[in-house]
DNA sequence: TAGTTCAGTGCACGAGCGTACACTCAAAGT
DNA sequence: ACTTTGAGTGTACGCTCGTGCACTGAACTA
């Protein structure tokens, strides 16, 4: 993450792959804010090029179309979405039960990267084939990890593999829901916060007591 | 519906409101078809006359813009999800329980009007404003008209409106969500239909369970 | 039968698009 | 000190786009 190769310039790396990398970073970032008022595939390279303060032809010293530009948002939003799990499992016994503190850590960060949960939300049913792909599959793999955590959760630590995904598919689901709702919200609204919390907390909590009578159901 | 001013004609009505009306389904048949593969906010004006088999600037006659062929496209939509859920009630003891009958009417259903719910799943998060507002309604609305259906239920009859529609919303949800994977389902795959089928069963019986608990829990 | 209406035509326009190509000029390599 | 490299520039091209405008001719009206 540092080590260039002149070791002092502290502000400004004015060195070469340093510029390119800023430039890089420019590029997403305006791809991504395009990308929230009209939608990363009515998005134009020139409009890409513009906004980050390069022309048009620079745009393929870094992507060789918009399609790679699309998966290298991917990545990054989906980083972000892994930095929130990983950020809920840190402290699991701060809220009086795991549910609270999902619905509160749920809507904190969503609301702190609206554009990369706006983006997945969005793109997940329209984006190009490949960018629609590699987000069901991103998906698919935050099921699975989300799975692992909740394999270890009284109840559910009898389950079937096969049954945990199942619960966890729902979960992220309802998740992805939310934040849709949360991206869509405007700003400066605590109440509709609060109610998308309420919301969220009573479909887990219903989802919960499920798992609960499955587990004498089937055990 | 019927009553044209000329009596006979029964085979093709050569009238004008009725070339018309026959113009204007092809324009939104061409939309329709057209979104599926590319999405409707990337399918211009142009490319819908010429598949419609009409000059561009004849579409001005049936639509003032293309926001206006995108309400157009969600009303129809909506009217296929309505016939869905009143084909759901009119026979619901046909199969062993009411989750058996409502994976088959599902995917059954998607298969038939994978344009109309593919519209819906792809348009609601990324349309314009306009066609995302209109769908988001129309969503809100099929909650609280399936909520009433589900009322009448055992266990949900003794529940609050808020919870039932609580319950409603998670069934709506993960119909939506199996909806667009029979959408993206390959055709003549009838092993997947069937795993899409298996899951939405298992998903709602968890479901169902929270609701049995839920019950005791809060009655 | 003569006159009106209006769905659909044909043309023209300015604007934005993706991208090919030849270029410049600092940083990196020698 | 020199050459090489390659990120970013500027121009130019052939598209498609939405839309304005004057038109045609069959279905309707009186």
């Amino acid at each position: 993450m540092s080590g260039s190769p002149s070791p002092s310039a502290a502000r400004a790396d004015t060195s070469r792959q340093a510029q390119k990398e800023r430039t890089r970073e420019a590029i997403l970032a305006a791809a991504l804010e395009l990308s929230q008022t009209q939608g990363f595939a009515q998005t134009s390279l020139r409009q890409v090029a513009r906004q980050a303060g390069v022309v048009p032809t620079a745009f393929y010293r870094h992507f060789a179309a918009m399609d790679e530009l699309g998966l290298a948002l991917v990545e990054q939003s989906f980083g972000t979405l892994r930095a929130m799990i990983r950020d809920a499992q840190r402290d699991p016994e701060t809220f009086a039960d795991i549910i609270d503190a999902s619905a509160e850590i749920l809507v904190r960060v969503v609301k702190q990267n609206k554009a990369h949960f706006g983006f997945v939300a969005r793109e997940r049913n329209s984006g190009s084939e490949a960018v629609r792909q590699a987000i069901q599959r991103e998906l698919e793999l935050f099921i699975s990890e989300l799975a692992v955590v909740l394999a270890r959760l009284p109840h559910l630590d009898t389950w079937s593999a096969e049954d945990v995904k199942l619960a966890s598919g729902l979960f992220v689901r309802n998740m992805v829901y939310r934040a849709e709702q949360v991206v869509q919200m405007p700003d400066g609204r605590p109440d509709l916060e609060e109610e998308i919390k309420r919301k969220a907390r009573r479909e887990m909590r219903l989802i919960v007591l499920g798992f609960e009578k499955w587990d004498s159901h089937s055990g």
